[in-house]
DNA sequence: TGCATTTTATTTGTCGACAAGAAATCGACA
DNA sequence: TGTCGATTTCTTGTCGACAAATAAAATGCA
């Protein structure tokens, strides 16, 4: 096997190690690049990435906390699978949270946010328009993380995250293979929303983020009732 | 300073130390033993579980990831401190968790759940009688733990252990001073809840959860208002 | 005495090494 | 040839040690 692209790490500050490895193998558990079950040995990432295994471990207890690894007893730790048979779990959740964090947003929400959110949503509508499905899952998971930010309450966030973390998770899984274009419909969603954000308007708020949600479970089903058909097509 | 009380441990199964150190601190914390804003110290452990830094430091990161202690680079680990300026947070969390896993359960429920879930129930009217509010608050937690269990949604169940066991330590703050006795209507809101599930009646239980919800807000709401007016007395 | 600076001490972050446990390989035997 | 058992290999879990970073103490100076 070549090199994977790390390179070299001639000096790193104390402490800097574990942040390194950890947002690494988090970002390549998201894109897939480490594919769900795969296993991750620690000895090859020490020496992968220039360090002992100490800090590559705990970038792993890390992981695991979140859900992203597993860990046997005595046995090597693996990308967590994703349970395509309990989906509709993780569709109550993410409407849920959509909702709550979108009205929390419209009660607390400071000028800064909705400037934050704003950009955001100008970079969305710029993927959008460049038809780049995977810079808009990418970007609708910060938009989404802004707002829940702006509703202000630590424990819907964190769960808000990881919920976008698994969803960009799942939609890597098809936009991978079929490259699709994710509707436009979804750029005016979210000015919408933003707009009742900012008026404040929490009933609306939760409406539009009802539907929002709504619509992107659906999207995922269909790719995911597409993907069935074509497996029996095969 | 004398033993405080771990003895000795002569003979761990490998894997073990992380475990038994990770329950033993979160046992500490939870009940306040270690009080919020403590530090913790890396050899001091050690020392106590008669095991070198490295399973030590495995549990504190893992105790960092559910914000149980926060870390900064380089110094000391510390417990969490219990941010009572947004304790409306943890209430808004609460409830919605309470509703929704209780919603939950009333549909998903499978025989088993309700028996553990009545077992629970009854632990919880004996400890009642008893007046034991400490033992009210724990099976409390275990009871809902079991409800959420029952609801059969990852994310909801984790969201909400984390905050049954932050509710433990907020509650416990006030019981520990003022050995107060828990009002026996909780354990028929709970009878009703129980019903309510067993007779998969989605709505009442909404009902009943934000209810009771509703209620154990109250409750240390006022011990908190009490709390600061004997402060003020002083 | 009060403040700035150097020195010491303490505590964490990282490392390399070793042993325990599990998987894989090999071999004996029916 | 297939199966069971022993052996080897491989990976993790734990350890003790060292160095970096910070906190505390001591020193010097005005």
């Amino acid at each position: 096997m070549t090199d994977t692209g790390e390179g070299a790490y001639p000096e790193r500050k104390r402490g800097s190690g574990v942040k390194v490895v950890y947002e690494m193998l988090r970002d390549e558990i998201l894109d897939l690049k480490l594919p769900p079950g795969s296993p991750i040995d620690e000895v090859h990432l020490a020496e992968r990435f220039g360090m002992s295994r100490t800090p590559i471990r705990e970038a792993l207890v890390r992981l695991a906390g979140e859900g992203l690894v597993e860990t046997l007893p005595n046995r090597s730790a693996m990308v967590s699978n994703i349970d395509v048979l309990n989906l509709h779990t993780f569709y109550d959740a993410i409407t849920l949270m959509y909702r709550v964090t979108t009205r929390l947003a419209a009660q607390y929400h400071r000028p800064a946010d909705l400037s934050r959110i704003r950009g955001l949503q100008q970079m969305y509508a710029a993927a959008a328009a460049a038809q780049d499905a995977l810079a808009m899952v990418a970007v609708n998971r910060d938009l989404h993380a802004a707002i829940a930010e702006a509703g202000r309450n630590p424990y819907f966030t964190t769960l808000t995250l990881r919920l976008l973390d698994e969803g960009r998770r799942i939609l890597r899984l098809y936009y991978q293979s079929f490259d699709d274009r994710l509707p436009k419909q979804y750029v005016d969603e979210h000015e919408a929303m933003i707009a009742a954000i900012a008026a404040r308007d929490i009933d609306l708020c939760d409406r539009l983020a009802r539907a929002h949600a709504d619509q992107i479970v659906r999207q995922i089903q269909q790719l995911f009732a597409r993907d069935e058909r074509q497996e029996i097509a095969l």
